[in-house]
DNA sequence: GTCTATAAGCCGATAGAC
DNA sequence: GTCTATCGGCTTATAGAC
């Protein structure tokens, strides 16, 4: 009895997922977890198989090492933090440009809560298993972003804040979203954030970041001051 | 030839540090390097050992296990953390308490930067390896100081954001200088935070925290209204 | 107390049947 | 493509000489 008459050849037409695919997917997410539980060194390839209800061997067959699974695990993440630092720049206004950036970092944590504290985790350790080729981007990255907020308070756009400083805490806020899980478990009962806690996330960095870095009142009228 | 005539017991009467005190201390600062530098399951006792330039076999023979080891590492870290959670209730106003409370967190990071980034990974990861009695006082600790904050925004000193964000941001801005070793050296050649680096970090965190936290000037009269 | 030599177990990786 | 059975290396921990 076919469901309802039409759409007959549909399942065929759409591949959707190839098992090849399906499998790949389901041991990333399942490293993703393991890896975030317990960090490159302590995560064993036979827990990730289990997690993916797959045979270890399997996790051989598709990514070939546990390191090169780890790092198709990272590069979606080290792509997106390049994205959202170059949004730093696609607008000469601080104040549109600070909470942009800061919403893309926060959007990465929740897009992608498991990698991204994979990838805390090996930005903390010094990036012992980064392909140099990745770490000159995103070297060269964290330099431009530093330039424009030097460019911004030369003109007068923020407060002499140290720019060194001010990117790392605000680096540092939104990367902590990722531990927020079991921080917060540790103080209400909640396992995951939800919606609500991202928006009250962005809502208070971003509060300390721009009253933190407006320029004073008596150099510009208090908030709009952005003269273009 | 008696060296030089005076103090001839001198040598015995200061037990100075044991040889025993003195191989401990060597142990537990080689352990330090050695799991910040790659966290608990990759460091290797032997690595420890060479770093010690003492035999592996010291290292169980003092501190009998590996784990054991770590938790000795983290038990200084731990209190100071304690310490400076207790310092926002230390006084009634957090124009004076948010500032002393983020140097006191600084202040660790610069004391045991090795110890302090171990624990950051160990928070990182869930703290899989804390006894449940230190997370219970970490937990209780964080409870207070939410209370705290709450009362401050409930009484107008503080402007009404989330504690709970702002105290996660907090902590892990001041957190991130123990990463600063090497995301400095991703930018500048700088390769250890010096005293001004650290001054300068007290002083953008705090400027953020203030600022951001300040009550509306509509609300009440800029920065001291504090009206007891 | 100190150190060498070794035991015991675990885990990443693979060979090879199906 | 899938999975089982196994290898080989590495690491914690200890036994026992000095």
């Amino acid at each position: 009895m076919p469901q309802t008459a039409t759409a007959p050849t549909r399942r065929r037409q759409r591949p959707a997922l190839s098992i090849r695919d399906r499998n790949r997917q389901r041991i990333l997410i399942a490293a993703g977890e393991e890896f975030a539980d317990k960090g490159f060194a302590a995560a064993k390839t036979q827990d990730i198989a289990s997690r993916a209800d797959l045979p270890k061997s399997n996790v051989y067959y598709y990514f070939q090492s546990k390191e090169n699974l780890y790092l198709r695990l990272l590069e979606n993440v080290v792509d997106a933090v390049l994205e959202a630092s170059a949004l730093l720049r696609e607008c000469d206004d601080p104040a549109w440009a600070l909470p942009a950036h800061i919403r893309a970092r926060l959007h990465i944590a929740r897009q992608w809560p498991h990698a991204y504290k994979v990838f805390a985790s090996e930005m903390l350790h010094g990036a012992p298993h980064l392909p140099p080729e990745w770490l000159q981007r995103l070297h060269a990255e964290s330099h431009r972003s530093l330039d424009c907020l030097a460019a911004w308070i030369d003109r007068g756009l923020l407060a002499p804040v140290d720019p060194q400083h001010l990117l790392l805490s605000i680096s540092a806020a939104t990367r902590t979203y990722v531990d927020f899980d079991w921080q917060i478990a540790m103080i209400t009962g909640k396992s995951q954030p939800d919606g609500d806690d991202f928006e009250a996330a962005a809502a208070t960095i971003t509060r300390l970041v721009l009253r933190g870095t407006a320029p004073e009142p008596e150099a510009a009228s208090r908030l709009r001051p952005l003269p273009l």
